[in-house]
DNA sequence: TCTGGGGTCCTAGGACCC
DNA sequence: TCTGGGGTCCTAGGACCC
């Protein structure tokens, strides 16, 4: 017996997320200036080399700014525009706010970002008769209890769901089902499809497919031959097939840890290289342990000063945890790729987990696991309780460096990444 | 003071084995 | 007298998302 279940999924996404938790923030705080009213941007520090814009306001987009571009660029445009710094620890707290009412309404939760979750209220008809009431009774528990607006999609499956959250903004609910999808989705410009990024968009303009529509209609074998898999891919969407589950966030299980850094000023001896990727390779082991893993693979990556971008990778037949083995590896990678010209960005990255419940000792290694292991253990549960500067090691006092690098530049903001 | 940081997935090519 | 071919693993890089 096949039983056909109907869904129902709910995509929603906070309106330019980080300027609205900062301007109701801010309002909050006293201030008369609404952010989201003028022409306005949360930007990185230019001082440190940080200065891209992180979110929009929506008069800021009115004058043509895009999220990523140079702050620069943006007084270019907008003389006008105010910029202000961003807090990451108060976007975590209205994060998990909006998430924290969501649960109040179905536990089929999957945080998808920061700023977006998918909410699942497949048959639950008894308890919500009208999906669309149910829809503004959680827009407006938003506005009321957080002072910030959201735009709702509802579909009966995630990409629809969240291709609706995207339509007209801020503040409203949309539907996207598959009997509306040639009048609302088919007419809209290829790049607002999920997965048409810039670089297949011109392809698709090439082959003369401008809008969703085109897509959806075109020859399925040539997009494959062209696109390979991705072409399947961005073919089914069009057409508003997809039908992965909504994932409660915490059974998703995590594939690798990283933590890179744009350096404030540009790095041209290995000293100073290597007590960078100390700091990484801090934060990301640390993480590591905290998600319980080893890992058996560990990377380095590289950005010089004219942005071309190159990584070395090496896979371990002991996996490990450590941060000194780590270190070790990610040194002896970047010793033997690294020829001398300045860098800009450095990354630590580690994939291919498993269980860390037990250690296989290697009969070569020289290695005092037991003794290591210890050390992590204890120097994890200081900066767990006293914060990420309690304790560090001596190479970096007066070294102008962090001695753990790496995620949202806030030094204290305790272990962030790991909660997403 | 022009270009962040965190992820996932896919592909192509080379090494190596049978 | 001329270099098969399938499979797996590893690596580097690129695409996409937020």
């Amino acid at each position: 017996m096949i039983y056909v279940v109907s869904r129902l999924i709910f995509h929603i996404d906070a309106n330019s997320a980080y300027l609205s938790w900062e301007a109701a923030y801010r309002l909050q705080q006293g201030e008369q200036l609404d952010l989201r009213l003028v022409p306005s941007v949360v930007g990185g520090d230019e001082k440190s080399r940080h200065g891209i814009v992180l979110t929009k306001s929506i008069p800021a987009k009115k004058f043509n700014i895009h999220t990523g571009e140079t702050l620069y660029n943006a007084r270019a445009k907008c003389p006008n525009i105010v910029i202000v710094p961003p807090r990451y620890w108060l976007y975590m707290k209205c994060s998990s706010a909006m998430n924290k009412i969501f649960q109040e309404y179905t536990p089929q939760i999957q945080r998808f970002s920061v700023d977006e979750s998918f909410l699942d209220f497949s048959n639950m008809e008894h308890l919500y008769s009208d999906y669309m009431k149910l829809a503004a009774t959680i827009k407006e528990r938003i506005k009321k209890d957080l002072g910030f607006t959201v735009n709702i999609g509802i579909s009966n499956n995630k990409l629809l769901a969240k291709v609706a959250s995207d339509f007209k903004k801020p503040d409203r609910i949309h539907t996207l089902f598959p009997h509306e999808l040639e009048k609302k989705m088919w007419p809209l410009p290829i790049e607002d499809l999920f997965m048409v990024g810039r670089a297949t968009a011109p392809k698709l303009h090439n082959l003369n497919i401008n809008t969703i529509g085109d897509l959806a209609n075109y020859d399925l074998k040539i997009l494959n031959n062209k696109f390979k898999s991705h072409g399947q891919v961005i073919y089914n969407y069009a057409n508003g097939i997809e039908s992965s589950e909504v994932r409660k966030s915490n059974y998703i299980e995590i594939k690798g840890i990283g933590n890179s850094t744009t350096i404030p000023f540009d790095v041209e001896d290995k000293v100073t290289a290597h007590k960078v990727l100390l700091s990484l390779c801090e934060t990301v082991s640390m993480r590591l342990r905290n998600s319980q893993n080893c890992c058996t693979v560990v990377s380095v990556s590289i950005r010089g000063i004219d942005m071309i971008f190159y990584s070395r990778q090496k896979k371990l037949i002991v996996a490990t945890d450590s941060t000194r083995k780590i270190y070790e590896i990610v040194c002896y990678l970047f010793d033997n790729v690294w020829k001398g010209s300045p860098i800009r960005h450095l990354g630590v990255h580690i994939t291919d987990f498993c269980c860390n419940d037990f250690y296989q000792c290697s009969l070569l290694d020289t290695f005092n696991y037991e003794k290591d292991s210890k050390l992590n253990k204890v120097v994890d549960e200081i900066r767990l309780k006293y914060g990420h500067k309690a304790i560090s090691k001596s190479c970096f006092i007066h070294s102008g460096l962090s001695a753990m690098c790496g995620g949202i530049g806030e030094d204290d903001y305790p272990l962030m990444s790991s909660i997403l």
